[in-house]
DNA sequence: ACCAACGGTTCATCCAGTGAACCAGCAAAG
DNA sequence: CTTTGCTGGTTCACTGGATGAACCGTTGGT
C-alpha cells in the first residue's frame, strides 16, 4: 500500500473516533503503531484541526466539529439526500412519525438524515450512528434488496445482540429478510432498542442495486401492529418516489 | 510542519469536500502540489474508503458517506450535544418551531443538531450545514458572547451578502450585536436564506466563554415580531440551563 | 487540423517518516 | 518508601517511501 504514513494518519483519525476520548498508549495498540509515530500524526492532526486534546482531560485526544464539518458533505449523501427529502419530509407529515434516512457502511446502517416526529414521546438517534443491519429495521430493509451474496457475507460475520429481542440466528433473519422481500417492508420490534419500533423500506439507486433504507420509528406503545400495513405501505410508495429519482428504473443508457 | 504527506493528504481531502466533484487538476491547483502526488493521495484515501470517483462520471472524486460516518463522533459536538439535546427537545416542543444547535468552526456556525417543527412550512438547513456569522442568527448570538478580538477580526474579513436583506455592513453589525447583548437573543430576519426568521442565543461553556449557540427557525410569516420577545426568552432559558450543564458558572476548580 | 485542457504514468533524487530506546511522572502493589 | 508497571512524551541515526518534473494518450473546442 502506497503512502503509508497518510494510512497511518488515517488510522489514528479511525481510531480516534472510534475510542474518544483516546489515549496516546491506547492509540499506539489499536493501530499498532509505535507511540512516537501516533503522537506525531496526532500533532500533525491538530495542527490541521481534525483532532485535538480534550478540555476535561488534556493528554486525551478528541475529535473536533471541524472533522464533522468537513466529512458532512458526503458524496453518495448528497445524492441520496437530495433526492429523499422532499419525499421523506411528506411522509413524515403523514406518519407524524420519526423517519430516518440510512445508507450502508461497512455492514452497518449509517443514518444521515432524521425528520422528527411532533410526539412528545420521541425516539432519539443521533446523526451519525451507525446501527447493525440485523438490529434495525433499516438494515433488514437494505438487505432484503442487497445481492444474496453479500447477505450470505454478512450473515456469517458476528451478529451483536443489542436487545433480548434482538434476532442474532441467521436462519431467522434469513426468513425475516425474506418475509421483508414479500410484504416489501421490514418490522423491528425492539431489536435496536427497548421499547422502539420501526419499519424500514429499501431505497434503490440507479441500475436497481440497492442504496440505502428509511424507515418510520416511534415508541412500540405507538406503533403497533394494527399500524404496520398502514405504514409500511407509505414507506414504500415514498420508497419508490425516492429510488425512482436516482434512476434505479430508469431505461436509458447503458 | 510535520508529516507533510499527511498534511497534503488532508488538505486534498478538504479540497474535495469543497468542491464535490472535482477533478484531478482542480484540485492540484486548489491545493497547490503536482497532480501525481494528489492522485497518490486520492488513491491512498480511496482505498481507506474516504474518498471514491463520482459513479456520476467516473475521474470526478467525491467524499464517501464512511468519512461522515467516522467524523460524525465530534468531541466538542458530544460534549455540548449531550448537554443540549434535553433543554432543546423541551424547547422545541414548546415553541413548535425547528430549533438548531450550532458551534463554531473556522469562522462559520456549523450546525450540529436539528429538532425539527411539526408545521408544513419548515425551516431547512441540512446538518453540516456551515452559515456565515453575519448572517445567521446562531453566529450573530455568537459573537454576542466572543471577545472583542475575536468579532474585530471577524468583521475585518470580507462579508457576503446571501440575500438582499443580509446585513454587511460592520458598523451595522456591530450595533447589532450590542443589540443582542442588551437583549439576550439575536434576530436575523431573512438575512440567511429569504422568507426564513430566527432567533439566536449564545451558549458559554466552562470558565464562561462563548462554546456555540441554540436558535428557533421558521417562515417569516409565522416567526413575526410579535413573538420575538415570546421565542427570545425562551431560548435564553433553554441557553442558560445548558450554559449551566456546561460549566459556565461553576465556581469550582482555578 | 490544431491547441489546450484533461486524467493518469514514470522514475531518479533525497528528505521526510520511522521506531527502538529513552525520560519523567504517577498509582497501585509489596 | 521502594518496586513495578503503566502513562504521556522525547530523541535521533537510518533508510525507504514520498516527491514532482517530464512524460503519454485522450478529449473537446474552434
Amino acid at each position: 500500500m502506497s503512502t503509508q504514513s497518510v494510512v497511518t494518519a488515517i488510522r489514528v483519525l479511525e481510531a480516534v473516533s472510534d475510542n474518544q476520548p483516546a489515549g496516546l498508549s491506547e492509540l499506539s495498540r489499536e493501530v499498532d503503531v509505535p507511540k512516537a509515530t501516533v503522537l506525531r500524526m496526532l500533532r500533525t492532526l491538530a495542527e490541521l484541526g481534525w483532532v485535538a486534546q480534550s478540555e476535561a482531560q488534556a493528554s486525551k485526544w478528541v475529535l473536533t466539529n471541524h472533522a464533522f464539518a468537513v466529512a458532512s458533505r458526503g458524496s453518495s449523501g448528497s445524492v441520496i439526500r437530495d433526492a429523499a427529502m422532499g419525499p421523506l419530509n411528506a411522509l413524515q407529515l403523514d406518519t407524524t412519525e420519526t423517519v430516518h434516512l440510512a445508507v450502508p457502511d461497512r455492514g452497518y446502517m449509517l443514518i444521515i438524515e432524521r425528520l422528527d416526529t411532533p410526539h412528545v414521546l420521541r425516539a432519539f438517534l443521533p446523526l451519525g450512528s451507525r446501527l447493525p443491519m440485523h438490529a434495525s429495521s433499516t438494515g433488514m430493509a437494505y438487505l432484503s434488496a442487497a445481492d444474496d451474496a453479500f447477505v450470505d457475507e454478512y450473515l456469517a460475520g458476528p451478529l451483536e445482540a443489542l436487545t433480548p429481542q434482538t434476532v442474532v440466528d441467521p436462519a431467522r433473519l434469513r426468513a425475516m429478510i425474506a418475509d421483508t422481500r414479500a410484504r416489501g417492508y421490514s418490522i423491528n420490534e425492539q431489536g435496536l432498542s427497548t421499547g422502539i419500533t420501526s419499519i424500514g423500506v429499501p431505497l434503490l439507486g440507479s441500475g436497481g442495486v440497492a442504496a440505502g433504507s428509511i424507515s418510520i420509528s416511534g415508541p412500540s406503545s405507538r406503533i403497533v401492529p394494527a399500524k404496520y400495513e398502514e405504514y409500511g405501505e407509505a414507506a414504500a410508495g415514498t420508497a419508490l418516489e425516492i429510488s425512482r429519482a436516482l434512476g434505479a428504473f430508469s431505461t436509458k443508457g447503458y
